[in-house]
DNA sequence: GTATGATTGAAACGAGCGTTTGATCGCGGG
DNA sequence: CCCGCGATCAAACGCTCGTTTCAATCATAC
């Protein structure tokens, strides 16, 4: 009957998680549409927790190997000098929609569960969480501060939490924002393409003198 | 002994439901922290779900008010002609920092519980959330239009997007990032600024060309 | 002082949760 | 042929949840 039973059980989970969220889909939910038995996630996976980090890690370990990949590439490109601001910030953005062709893919349980679980999850999950993006924020930190050098580490620090913020609240409602705004309907691929502009233009701001230049910085 | 017990459960809830969200909170956490008999939640409120729409109320409801104010004096500055840009994109993102001194104040709760409700709950108490902000969107999405006109309804409707989450990832990650890295130790007003500098340069960037600047772009 | 209506309290309800148990199944190797 | 073992199953466990019940208490107006 099943072919694969931790595999389907790791389907229905990143659509379920993605749709209801961690705390909202129960067990049963997941084994009943998966059709397997309920004991199966824990004798597969030891825990519902264990279950949500095999659901992010089996995705975002490429992704994040992809990331890594396109850095290289783009520093290469590089040589010396500093690497092209836009170029750094597609390689950050580019992996996890690049895998998604339409809003209603089959990817999309995973592109909103990626969404929801920067907010979601408790502060102990955070730091578990955060660890996978530890070499990644650091290269990215990196690249960003040699194309950046007018930024300190305060600035860098925060305008890559917007970064961040912008690409998974986008993937978080993009599927939403679709569905209801006819005006709003894009191929994924070009929402990237407007996002990275956004986050360029945004990074490349000047620094913020905390005061002085909120009044004089755009006229 | 209970001053007002319906103030303190509101607190409490607010709180909780920021520190852990709110399916992880149960009234049971809030009642015995607040020091209230765990019926009194559903005396008053009715249900858990009320709680919840009357803890946002209570901060949303004038949040959006002095949105609006703001932007009423931004854009009778401007007379006829388009509005600041930077001004109008203030006039949304400053009143949330605004109550926020330190980031471990009091309002702590709220400030994370806002970033948080944007991804944490279901579709259709999105639905429900979306309406609160009904007139503040509409009222922004024009303003926005006259001071970008190179933006059509769809770049600006993902643009807008862009904003609000890096908002709201600031808001729910802003805490921890504090708490964590000592470089990013900043007053809330100055992360306010940093943002509103970041949402002003991304909001401005040239509109994407869809296909066309992808391929030149990604090379 | 007592009636009245709003509030609080202790206790229980039924449902659903994640997890565990122990029997059973299917099947390749001795 | 059957043994051994990983996989699956129905069932139950203990617990916590949001909610309800109903008696006790309180404040206030008569």
């Amino acid at each position: 009957m099943a072919i694969d039973t931790r595999e389907r059980i790791l389907d229905v989970a990143e659509r379920l998680f993605g749709e209801r969220g961690f705390q909202a889909t129960s067990l049963r939910d997941i084994t009943t549409e998966a059709g397997v038995n309920v004991a199966s996630v824990n004798y597969h996976f030891g825990s519902k927790e264990a279950l949500l980090a095999e659901v992010l890690e089996r995705r975002l370990e490429p992704i994040n190997e992809r990331r890594l990949e396109l850095l290289d590439a783009v520093e290469a490109r590089a040589g010396d000098g500093p690497p092209a601001l836009e170029a750094v910030i597609r390689a950050f953005l580019s992996p996890p929609f690049h895998r998604q062709r339409a809003w209603d893919d089959d990817g999309q349980g995973f592109f909103r569960l990626v969404g929801r679980i920067h907010a979601e999850t408790n502060e102990d999950f955070r730091v578990t969480f955060v660890k996978q993006f530890d070499e990644v924020f650091r290269r990215f930190t990196a690249a960003l501060h040699r194309a950046l050098p007018h930024l300190d580490d305060a600035d860098m620090s925060w305008r890559m939490l917007f970064m961040v913020g912008s690409m998974a609240f986008t993937m978080s409602w993009g599927p939403t924002l679709v569905a209801r705004g006819p005006a709003a309907a894009r191929d994924p691929e070009d929402v990237l393409e407007s996002l990275v502009l956004y986050a360029a233009a945004g990074m490349a701001a000047p620094a913020g003198a905390p005061a002085a230049l909120a009044a004089a910085g755009r006229q």
